[in-house]
DNA sequence: CCCCAGTCCTGCGGGC
DNA sequence: TGCCCGCAGGACTGGG
């Protein structure tokens, strides 16, 4: 409740619409950036406290950092969404979006930090953003926290929305990209194939933690040129793909030491248990047993693959 | 068009 | 012990 007081909420205790999180507040924040499986665990995590509600108001939250990227200004945001009823959460790429019935769509990039919660803030001073809901009686609120603050809050039109996230902008979703898809798109650029992997025009949804892990089980070199990858190999990208982000979404994402990643009731996800690669560098490599992971540095991002069970 | 380096941001950890 | 600096990376921007 001290989350309550600090909103200046009236609102009754949050365990009206759902329980809060056992799990203590108090270990070290941990963050790391939310991916497909990060995002699609907190969409599952708000999507009941959401849908069907209407927005009684939102607010900036009082925190001393500087205000997350907003458009269009508070002012007019407020216009657009106070009494409209929310018809669907949903997730695009690393994108979460809150439909209302009027059409538009809130838009939340939660980036490296960015965090929806329904409770229990890893701490309060990065609050960014609270949607306060109701039906019929009931009141609770959702709460966006970030505490690097490079997460993005936008509310748009149905035009601004195609804009925003069109094909230009966005490629297909790494879940719903075909065979076809997978094979057009990475022939056509020479870049290392770990560095295509994280370009979200080329496929949407996969960052850094997850491009190290797919090419590790598709058995590829992180530097091999994209377009030099034949057809075979590619097939084993898109199974891998598959694969490891609907395993990874089962286990609600990853939460690294240092880093902070937690679900919507402010739960560790657990596929940290299950990386073969990431930030593993210096160990063996459990797959084969002999390899050790290796550390290289691609587009200034770190990659982590076995030079024996990855070839050129 | 394609690609890369720089930028934003905060907390942590290594080095001195 | 404490300070400083580098590092972490998603998405965007500007320049080659």
């Amino acid at each position: 409740m001290r989350l309550a007081v600090l909103a200046g909420l009236d609102a009754p205790p949050l365990t009206v619409v759902q329980p809060i999180s056992d799990h203590p507040t108090t270990s070290p924040v941990s963050i790391s950036m939310p991916e497909l499986p990060e995002v699609e665990t907190m969409v599952r995590g708000v999507r009941a406290a959401f849908e069907g509600h209407r927005l009684a108001d939102v607010s900036l939250c009082d925190c001393h950092c500087r205000p997350i990227l907003m458009q269009p200004d508070f002012p007019r945001l407020r216009e657009l969404c106070i009494g409209q009823k929310v018809s669907s959460v949903t997730r695009r790429a690393k994108r979460i979006l809150i439909q209302l019935e009027s059409g538009a769509a809130f838009v939340i990039e939660p980036r490296m930090t960015g965090l929806m919660l329904l409770s229990d803030p890893p701490d309060e001073s990065h609050l960014r953003f609270e949607w306060k809901l109701t039906q019929g009686r009931k009141r609770h609120s959702v709460w966006f926290w970030d505490r690097r603050g490079l997460g993005t809050l936008r509310l748009l039109d149905p035009d601004q929305l195609a804009a925003h996230l069109g094909p230009e902008k966005l490629g297909p979703d790494a879940l719903e990209m075909t065979a076809d898809e997978w094979v057009a798109r990475l022939r056509r650029t020479d870049r290392p194939v770990k560095v295509a992997l994280l370009d979200q025009k080329l496929v949407a949804g996969i960052g850094n933690l997850y491009a190290s892990e797919i090419l590790h089980r598709s058995g590829i070199h992180p530097e091999v040129p994209a377009s030099r990858l034949t057809g075979k190999r590619i097939a084993k990208i898109h199974a891998a793909t598959l694969e490891i982000l609907h395993e990874a979404t089962r286990y609600e994402g990853s939460t690294l030491g240092d880093g902070t990643y937690r679900n919507a009731l402010n739960k560790d996800g657990s596929y940290q248990n299950k990386h073969r690669v990431y930030a593993r560098h210096g160990q063996p490599c459990v797959t084969c047993g002999n390899g050790e992971i290796q550390r290289i540095v691609q587009a200034q991002r770190s990659t982590f693959f076995c030079a024996r069970c990855q070839k050129r």
